[in-house]
DNA sequence: TCAATGTATTTGGTATACCAAATAATGGTC
DNA sequence: GACCATTATTTGGTATACCAAATACATTGA
């Protein structure tokens, strides 16, 4: 079985508003159908991917097709159309005669991947400070003080995670580049999963906290050096937390 | 029509081992039949991105998905996984009920991905330093040499050009980072006709030929500072030539 | 003559049916 | 009882048929 739950997937259905059999249109008038239309294939990536990303597919798990598409409600068309998208994307491995599976990447494969981004991010930092806006800063900021905030009182790991996570998107989309936006989107879909475990760890809450001081501190001052060093520098230091992850889990205590 | 020459596409069908139509299996025994087997959409995915490359399809036409796989001698199904994977790689444009196009890229587009280009191969100069291995490096180093030797006798700008690609390539290839091995080679597809454009410019080629010599000195050293210096100055120049290529176009000498 | 409307054609989007390869299970033989 | 061969089933890969939306063209009315 792939699903623990299968009405799991169907919340996921109505999250992202993927037409479900039977149901019929609701706004026949639609103000930018043109725009607004997205293809079947795209709306079930959107759902596979987060559902990869929540962990409720997991990592090593089958995707059959069949299977999959008729809990979904659709046709194996699209839905392979979703797992074509997924597998350039690097979230699921296809091979021939077998069914897809969900990406399980090797700490070699994360540390890879992290140094790519922590790049991508050096960059974005750079270009963040030419571009930036003072809204987007202050967004940014806040973002950051609401870590801050929540970081001693709550418990709430998935807060802080998220958080985190929209702290750094908030950044590369005020570069404004759309290729540095999509690259580092789907790096961070990769990585997802060990950066939330990792984040579990509320020992390193603090120093992430610092590193991101010193990212906001760059950027309140436009300050390409500093922003750029830190952001790479930061990502760097995730991969030997990753990595602790990975001891850990070979040798729980 | 789309091509200006059937013949030209059955050429690069064969160039990659396409099954054409009534073609029958020569080898039933292979060796690694699970591994060299490909999906259909992934072999016309070739196709079409080297036709792109080529420039045999132009920015900006449009592909029409009937005609384009009756001329290929495919079904739309894998034809259309092919333009899937284009889209996601940023080389075909798809919009609903509209034929899907090659992209035409314009100055601001190529200048974004010239920066995270740029940004790419300082990490691979860098990682290049503790991975590459002297069989690698001296591959390198003759492309350089054969780069050097043919920029004056030579008028063969696809040569130089396709070495510099190659160059580029090699120092990629040599930090056994596949992430980023193939991040890079799709920003590579997606600048190839910009930069193709860029090397005719033979005035260009003296400062081309002082970067790499930087580069390859760098990489001799193992210094990740100045490989990496190097390697991302390098690119940073290309956009200022990109940008002269385009203000060539609207105003013809 | 021009404009507006309706129809026909072309487009991409989706579902289904068919095929071949790989695997797993079962039965027979040593 | 174990191992090998054969068959049945399941998998993904591909082709085709159908559908709905959008466009282009033609025809008709003002």
């Amino acid at each position: 079985m792939v699903y623990a739950d299968i009405s799991v997937c169907w919340k996921l259905v109505g999250l992202v508003g993927l037409k479900m059999p039977g149901d019929v249109q609701k706004n026949p008038v639609e103000k930018i159908p043109a725009l607004s239309r997205q293809r079947l294939g795209d709306q079930i990536a959107d759902v596979l991917r987060k559902q990869i990303l929540l962990g409720e597919l997991r990592p090593g798990s089958n995707i059959p097709e069949r299977e999959t598409a008729s809990a979904l409600g659709v046709s194996r068309t699209p839905l392979r159309e979703a797992l074509l998208i997924l597998e350039v994307e690097g979230l699921v491995i296809m091979a021939p005669a077998r069914s897809p599976i969900v990406a399980n990447p090797s700490l070699e494969d994360l540390t890879q991947l992290l140094l790519v981004q922590s790049a991508l991010e050096a960059l974005a930092g750079e270009c963040a400070c030419e571009e930036i806006t003072n809204d987007e800063f202050d967004h940014i900021e806040s973002l950051h003080l609401h870590m801050l905030a929540s970081s001693d009182i709550s418990d709430d790991s998935l807060d802080f995670f998220s958080t985190d996570m929209a702290f750094h998107e908030a950044i590369v989309a005020s570069t404004k580049n759309p290729p540095l936006i999509k690259t580092h989107r789907q790096y961070n879909a990769r990585l997802w999963r060990a950066r939330f475990m990792s984040s579990r760890r509320k020992i390193k809450r603090a120093s992430t906290l610092r590193d991101h001081t010193n990212i906001v501190e760059g950027l309140k001052n436009r300050d390409k050096a500093q922003t750029s060093a830190a952001l790479g520098e930061h990502l760097r230091i995730a991969i030997t937390n990753i990595a602790g992850i990975f001891a850990r889990e070979e040798n729980p205590e």
